[in-house]
DNA sequence: TCTGGGGTCCTAGGACCC
DNA sequence: TCTGGGGTCCTAGGACCC
């Protein structure tokens, strides 16, 4: 029988902040979303408020000023840096390690000798003591099963943030004290469609005919309630898939409504989307732009649309894709509106080195092009000049307001904690 | 007034092939 | 009145995840 850990960081993104700032331990502490916009993670005191993931925050500013909540703009170069160090010490206590995301890991504890729970117990103490971050740790046959577990670790106070699941009893006694909905897999849509069959909790899921399930659902709902059963149908994945899309786009701090302006910002995001693919050695084949006014606004119909496009030769050159893009753009356009997000989304990725040439193709034109790159990204990396093209105007910031951010801790010198 | 960003997988249907 | 069988590929849309 395959036995699966999964390793969840608690209150991440708050956990990270309050690393450095030890005084805010037992405060209440939210993390926001770009601009400032919605909650995405809360300490242990702000859920007791009630306050839900995802709350944009000018529902709950009462709240923040009644409670003395401390609020963080999203730091996402600290939160990347500390994910980083919980992932190098969890590779102690396993060969076999999945990167799931920023806080979590399902790592593979079929061989382990020791007691399941004093392992999971074991992994909390070393990344309190080498990391200083809290985790809760589900150990299950399957990987569903070690998500709820892993639930029932934080949810339960007396489980000591450790839920060893390897028992069928306990498995099931488990399943029917949870709701559906927080069964990984199940979410807005399947809810509600499976409670209008009478399904409330997760065992009643589990006990549910596959055959039925696969017929009027999905394949993907089939696996989950195998899955619940303790049927393993998820594999452990070592090694990361390749990429298959990359996406740049952003809320815009304030509305654009000139021609110029979101032109400019969708160029800014083009050439953000071409560096990223020439860090990761990537060409794309396919590039997708995308406009789209406020859903919330009442003032304006609301307008959305995308327009793509295939490249002849699959390409990570600003020079090819920008022009590309401003093309597809002008498909876009429409006057008259407040503009409130746009991006881009590349496809057809492939390694850089493993690109099909055009029929045209010319490998001096392609190595000039190279060298290029490479020298304006290493221009722009090195914070001592901005290379940009025309159709940008990297001076305005569209994006982000971030007035709560907090210092980059890891990854400026200037901005190292000091300690008296 | 103010509402995030970045991903994956599956399915159905259409277009096309021999 | 009767109108084959077996495929692939692509896209849009829907659903899910953190």
């Amino acid at each position: 029988m395959p036995l699966f850990a999964l390793i969840d960081c608690n209150n991440f993104y708050c956990s990270c902040e309050r690393l450095f700032r030890p005084d805010l331990r037992r405060r209440p502490v939210a993390v926001l979303s770009n601009n400032d916009g919605c909650v995405v993670a809360r300490s242990a005191e702000v859920k007791a408020l009630g306050i839900a993931m995802g709350t944009p925050l000018f529902q709950i500013r009462h709240l923040v000023k009644q409670h003395d909540i401390v609020l963080f703009s999203s730091n996402y170069g600290l939160y990347a840096d500390i994910s980083a160090r919980v992932m190098a010490s969890l590779r102690a206590f396993s060969d076999h390690l999945e990167v799931y995301s920023i806080d979590e890991a399902f790592i593979d504890l079929t061989a382990a000798q020791a007691d399941l729970a004093s392992c999971g117990q074991a992994i909390r103490e070393q990344l309190y003591r080498h990391v200083g971050v809290p985790v809760s740790v589900g150990i299950a046959p399957t990987k569903t099963l070690a998500k709820l577990a892993n639930g029932a670790a934080k949810r339960f106070r007396q489980c000591h943030g450790v839920v060893d699941l390897s028992q069928p009893e306990r498995q099931r006694r488990l399943l029917a004290l949870t709701p559906l909905e927080e069964v990984w897999g199940v979410g807005r849509q399947l809810g509600p469609r499976l409670a209008r069959l009478g399904i409330r909790t997760a065992l009643q899921l589990a006990e549910m005919d596959v055959r039925f399930v696969r017929q009027r659902f999905s394949v993907v709902l089939e696996r989950t309630v195998r899955e619940l059963n303790g049927e393993s149908c998820l594999e452990l994945e070592e090694v990361p898939a390749p990429q298959k899309q990359l996406v740049c786009s952003r809320s815009f701090g304030e509305r654009i409504e000139t021609y110029d302006e979101l032109r400019q910002a969708l160029s800014q995001l083009v050439c953000q989307a071409a560096a990223r693919l020439r860090h990761q050695a990537l060409k794309a084949g396919i590039v997708t732009l995308f406009i789209r006014t406020s859903p919330h606004d009442t003032q304006q119909p609301y307008y959305g649309n995308r327009a793509s496009t295939s490249l002849g030769e699959a390409s990570n050159d600003s020079r090819v894709l920008l022009p590309l893009a401003l093309r597809l753009f002008d498909k876009l356009w429409r006057e008259d509106l407040r503009y409130a997000k746009g991006g881009v989304q590349l496809e057809g990725l492939c390694p850089a080195d493993q690109v099909q040439p055009g029929l045209f193709h010319s490998p001096q034109d392609e190595g000039k092009g190279k060298q290029l790159m490479q020298a304006l990204d290493r221009l722009n990396q090195s914070g001592r000049a901005r290379v940009y093209f025309g159709a940008q105007r990297p001076e305005a910031d569209w994006f982000m307001t971030r007035t709560l951010l907090s210092p980059a801790y890891t990854r400026s010198w200037d901005e190292l904690p000091q300690v008296r």
